[in-house]
Formats: structure tokens, C-alpha cells, sequence
DNA sequence: CGCCTCATTGATCGTTGTCAAGCCGGGTGG
DNA sequence: CCACCCGGCTTGACAACGATCAATGAGGCG
């Protein structure tokens, strides 16, 4: 799709349930139904479906945090420039994962974020959020939770990502993809799309592009990994996750 | 600390003032006294003054999480066990820091936290901590804070600390350390003690104990680093950050 | 004194980065 | 339709950085 998505075209301020129609995380979406506690005052705090096209950008680094971003479908990628001045991937998001949450902090995004496919996103006023807090323990609740994941990520991805080798980097990412995709979507697909550049999982997983292709071919000749045309199968998941310990 | 509004928001009863004597915190520490709004209901959030042994462990991997700790004074580690058994080591934390946060998502703690030397910590009950923060929108705020801190810290860990070359991250580490070992305490001693292993620096820094020492003699030569029976000074810190990119 | 852990230094090996060339597919323009 | 280009990807040759293995030294404690 070629994305007419213009920024006219937004739809601004739909609160109507419907908005959520078609959308892929209508299931698991805390933002689909009403709180059990909302009497209507979070209506203003969500923008709905917000369409990114591939490669524009959502947010720039050092610019003032506002909100956070839910990915209802697509994908996004947050990048950093190093002290050397190249861009470093640090993470992806897929649907129902949260974006922004690293510019909690001194309240300023602290990374770009990019569509690296085409995406909608439902936009959190986080300020308004906080002020709902307060009255609503389980929006409270549910933010921490939020932010637990993120930092259990993160936690994870450090811990582990230097340590291990690089084909077991790789496999373990297409492990990890994997499994968040199928449990977004209730179809447990065998055959998935990859939703972003071999460049950006390279970047991401700290090697050279060229290194990622050496090891795809070795997944590959294991009989590990199937990757054509953008599209991945994992054939033996338990051995899989037996080599990466995940 | 930096915020002048979650301080005057702190809404803690001291159960004794007198437990907070002496500590090296006191001047900034959001435990150290009573706050205007509190009315005593929040006496039973904290236990003042925990001591640690060194070598002794605060909690462990995998045990339920009730707890946040805030450093007192000392010195802690959390480390975590590798698929293939062996421990890294993946933080480290001085007075002011907060430990447990990687547990808020399964409310379980996610390693295994020790003391690096002797040391101090107060701790805080999280249930009650979360119960009282519908009630203050300061403290709710101040939570919110400390784990985006948090998460800052790992996103920055994560994206350089693997793309850097080994003497680069021993650098940034002595770097990190001294900034935050002066802005803890208010005297900038130019000798600072070195309040961890050198081991677990190296696993730390995702890099053996033989390349750790190799680095810190080739710092030592270039007259960026001075170190000796684990006290360290950084004569030329404007380099030092030159060349780490902090 | 012996035993232990931690730290340092040297020699060698292996994984990964670097540099270079070639391939493939999509897009554009002739 | 084809020729061409260009970015993304793949593969090869080589070099370098850091890990591994091994030996030694330094300090703490019975």
C-alpha cells in the first residue's frame, strides 16, 4: 500500500468506539473498551488509529515528551546516534507494545521513532493520564505494568545481548519476534512477515549487516530458520530455544 | 533530588527521625524528614536504615516481590545467570539509587541483588507505597520518576555499551562512577573509593577480567586514570568524556 | 606457613569487523 | 519493452580486537 495517509487527514479527537473497528488488537486493547471506573472522563486523554507511513517519523529526539503511543498495527523502530555519529536501532515495537517510554525520565523523547512499515498508533495525552491516576487505581496500576514490561526488556536485552554469540543474537531475535507477533494476533501464522530492514535488526543486535547475512545463511543451512522474501518460519522452536536459553 | 516539587510532595512520616542520623543521604534523601501534608499515615511505608553485610544478599531471583530499597550508604550489585550458568553482573547501585525496579512487572524480583561492601538501605513497601499514591499526586509522580530514571540508565547502557570498544566502556564506567559517587555525596573528593570488585566490573562491562586489567593499565599510561588500592582519581575528565562520547 | 581469592601479564586462537566485489529486485526513464 | 541505476543484501579475503589458556604475583586469613 502506497499510503495516501495525509496528515490532513487525521482523524482528530475520535473517541467513538468505533474508531477501534478493524483494528487488530481490538481483543487485548485496554484502550478498545471503556474502564470499568471510566464514567467518560478518559475520552480525551486517547487519539485513535493515528496513521504513520512507512518511514516518517513519530517523534524526534530532545523534543518535549507529551504522550506515549500504542502500536495498534505496523511496526515502529526507536533509533540513538552514538557519540561517533551513526544511528544505533534500540528498539522495535509491534502491535500492542508502547512507545515514548524512555522519555519518562527528564520528559523529553530520547530517541527518533520511525514507521518502518505502514502503522496506526492511539495516541496517550500522558499528562491528563497522570491526572486520571489518581482517581483510578487500576489506570494507575495499569501504567506501572506498562513500564514493568519496558524495563524487563530492557533488563533482558542488556543482560543478554553482548554475552551471547551472534548467531545465537539472531536467532534469538527471530525467537522473540516470533512470539510477540503470534500472541498479538490470534492466528498463529507459520509463515510471518518481517516487519523491518535486515539493516535495523543488524543495527539492533549490535553487528555488522554483513555479519546478520553469514548467520542467516548458517540458520538457515541448520535448519533453524526459513526466511524468503520477507517472510520467516521458525521449523524447530525447542531446539531453537534450547540454543538461545529463551 | 533535581525535583523540588516531588520533595516538598513527599508525603512520609519519619517513625524516627533519629534513624536517619548520620546517614550520608540526609541533606537530599525524600525519606530524611516529615513533610508538611502527612498526617502519620505513611509511617508504615518505610524501614529505616537496613543494614547489609558485605558479601550478604537483599533479596533473590524468582521470590516475590513486596519491596523497592533505596541505597543509604554502601554499595549494591544485582546479577543474573546466564542460559549457559554463569552470572553477570547487570547493575550496580550507590547511595540515592533505587533497587528493585526490574521487578515491577511479574512482581517478582528478577535477580539476585548483593552487597558490594557494607551497606545501608531503607526500605520501602511497594502495596502500600502504590495505595497511598492515589491519594498524593506528588508521590505518584515521584515513582513514576525514579523508574524513568531507570529506564534512562538501561536505554543509555544498552546502546553504547555494546558498540563501544572495550577501553572506551572502562573509561565511560570510572566516568559514570565518579559523577555519580560526587553528586551523592557533597564533598568532591578527587580520591574516590572504588566500592565494587574489579571482577564484577568486568562482567559489568561484558568483557573478561584480563582485558579489564589490560584497559585499566593502558588508561593508567595514557594519564586518564589514576588507580591504586581501590582508590581512583580522573585527572583529565575533559578528555575522559572526549573520548567516551559522556 | 599453606591456602585461597583476586589481580596482572604474556602467548595464542577465534570470532567478528572491515574492505571489496558482485548479485538481486524495484523503480525510472528512454 | 529494455537499459540503467540504486539501495539492500550476499559472499569472500583479510586483519584486529578481545577471549582463552597458562603462569605468576599480591594480599587476607586459618
Amino acid at each position: 500500500m502506497k499510503s495516501s495517509l495525509a496528515r490532513s487527514e487525521w482523524p482528530v479527537a475520535v473517541t467513538t468506539a468505533r474508531a477501534c473497528d478493524g483494528c487488530g488488537l481490538v481483543q487485548r486493547c485496554f484502550l478498545a473498551r471503556p474502564l470499568p471506573d471510566d464514567n467518560g472522563e478518559c475520552r480525551d486523554i486517547v487519539r485513535r488509529r493515528y496513521p504513520i507511513a512507512r518511514g516518517e517519523r513519530l517523534y524526534r529526539r530532545n523534543t518535549p515528551f507529551t504522550s506515549l503511543f500504542q502500536v495498534c498495527n505496523g511496526s515502529l523502530k526507536t533509533q540513538r546516534e552514538t557519540p561517533e555519529g551513526d544511528l544505533v536501532v534500540t528498539g522495535f515495537f509491534l502491535p500492542g507494545d508502547v512507545v515514548g517510554i524512555d522519555a519518562l525520565a527528564d520528559r523529553q523523547y530520547q530517541s527518533d521513532a520511525y514507521a518502518n512499515i505502514d502503522t496506526e498508533v492511539c495516541q496517550l495525552d500522558f499528562e491528563r493520564l497522570l491526572s486520571h491516576c489518581t482517581r483510578k487505581p487500576g489506570l494507575n496500576a495499569w501504567i506501572i505494568s506498562i513500564i514493568g514490561s519496558y524495563v524487563r526488556r530492557k533488563d533482558c536485552d542488556l543482560s543478554w545481548s553482548c554475552s551471547l554469540q551472534t548467531h545465537q543474537r539472531v536467532l534469538r531475535f527471530f525467537l522473540d519476534l516470533h512470539d510477540r507477533l503470534t500472541q498479538s494476533s490470534q492466528a498463529p501464522s507459520s509463515r510471518l512477515a518481517l516487519p523491518m530492514k535486515k539493516q535495523d535488526i543488524a543495527s539492533y543486535l549490535h553487528m555488522t549487516p554483513e555479519t546478520l547475512s553469514r548467520n542467516l545463511a548458517q540458520l538457515r543451512r541448520q535448519g533453524l530458520l526459513q526466511l524468503h522474501e520477507n517472510r520467516f518460519t521458525l521449523p524447530d522452536t525447542t531446539r531453537a530455544r534450547a540454543i538461545t536459553g529463551l
